[in-house]
DNA sequence: CGCGCTATTGATCGGGATCAAGGTAAGTGG
DNA sequence: CCACTTACCTTGATCCCGATCAATAGCGCG
């Protein structure tokens, strides 16, 4: 593995507290794998037999159910996924694909285990990692259930809008589909929704979104730090 | 404090692999507390000031955005509830109201987080404990994703009825209109619901629910572990 | 180019929401 | 013990958001 990927894994916040040994023990039995796209890298139902680590490319964290599939997360570099099933040793509750030609890190979930209980700065990290998860699919719970579908597209194109910086015009991240997806409604439902959105201060262009007038864009989405973090 | 509690408390998994010293360490700043019914306990961004464990009673989390409301989830005791957001020190995410008269204990936060720096079982018992509300969360965006509103109100029986010792009869612990709202659908639709599963093995009077023929109604929820536990 | 995939647009359908009355059951007080 | 209240639930009528089905339009790429 490259010296750079590892000084970038090192400062994910799970790991940059970590003992240099418990981090050389991690990373001593850790796989290093590179991925073509579309491959299903984590049936929902295996048992969780390793920690995942994103260093480039994407993830895409999915669900069927009876012919029905919903996007839940996509992961970008460099990040983690998969932890709460690697700790409770249960079965993973989600699916995995890349979505391009990802590289991808795999450490045994016995060795995290390990390192765990060895180490009070990791636990300490989990456990601000796993609280963090939690908070993040409450957000999305409330957000499924208290808004609309315009008023979900709304918010996360502001939410977008400030991590890049508050730049006014930004290129969404993922194929639309997989956006409405995640939004929990159809591609051509979004179709619909973004032609609607015109109206309240945003332009699209294929991937390009401009944001032409965040103040209608805000008063349509009314955001709240309790849902949009 | 009755010792009976005390004994319970203790018993709880969060709790019951504790050194003794840590366990009287967390119950000395403890304050113990009687509600009424309809008393909102928390307002969602409220400091998170108190780990929450609920020894008689019943306490509703919800959430509010623009004059909406959903229930979250419904507590029954003796369980601890906004966990995550006593370890992060961060705001909390749900609202909490009684719903009977209830018996709380609240721990501070900061003893909280002193005891789990200290005694590495607790840190072990938090890990799985909040890695556990983790998966409920993502189990509830997969039943409110890939699901219609029929299909959760018959997982739902399935799960009451498997809690219940799998008898053919049993009684819902909370009125139709929060069980509605935490089925993420409308107190009528929930209604016209139940008339509809009386084709599917299900027949309802009141709270009472007989599941009159089981083969028929996971015929029509086709539970999966994956989603119902 | 032309093939294949993604996105848009249009027409229609349906699940579930909303609005508006009734019904039912459990208190409450005379 | 029974009218009255009140809260919850059900039922009916209608509406609308979003899904589905179908066709077309872009776009990226070999």
């Amino acid at each position: 593995m490259p010296q750079k990927n590892f000084d970038e894994i090192r400062e994910l916040d799970l790991f940059s507290k970590l003992k240099d040994e418990s981090f050389s023990k991690l990373m001593r039995g850790a796989y290093f794998k590179q991925f073509p796209p579309q491959i299903e890298l984590i049936d929902e139902g295996d048992s969780a037999d390793f920690l995942h680590i994103l260093t480039s490319g994407a993830v895409e964290l999915f669900s069927r159910w009876e012919n029905r599939e919903t996007t839940l997360a996509t992961v970008f570099p460099i990040s983690t996924f998969i932890l709460a099933a690697t700790m409770t040793d249960l079965a993973y509750l989600m699916s995995a694909r890349t979505l391009e030609k990802s590289q991808i890190i795999l450490i045994p979930s016995e060795d995290v285990r390990a390192v765990f209980s060895e180490d009070r700065d990791f636990a300490n990290a989990i456990v601000l990692e796993l609280a963090r998860c939690y908070r993040g699919v409450v957000r999305t719970t409330k957000n499924l259930k208290l808004r609309s579908a315009s008023e979900r597209l709304a918010n996360h194109l502001l939410v977008l809008h400030k991590r890049m910086d508050r730049r006014n015009s930004l290129t969404l991240p993922y194929e639309k589909r997989r956006l409405a997806s995640y939004l929990g409604m159809t591609a051509e439902n979004l179709s619909r929704t973004f032609t609607l959105l015109a109206e309240n201060g945003v332009e699209v262009h294929g991937k390009e979104v401009v944001i032409s007038d965040l103040g209608k864009l805000e008063a349509f989405a009314r955001p709240t730090s309790l849902i949009d973090g």
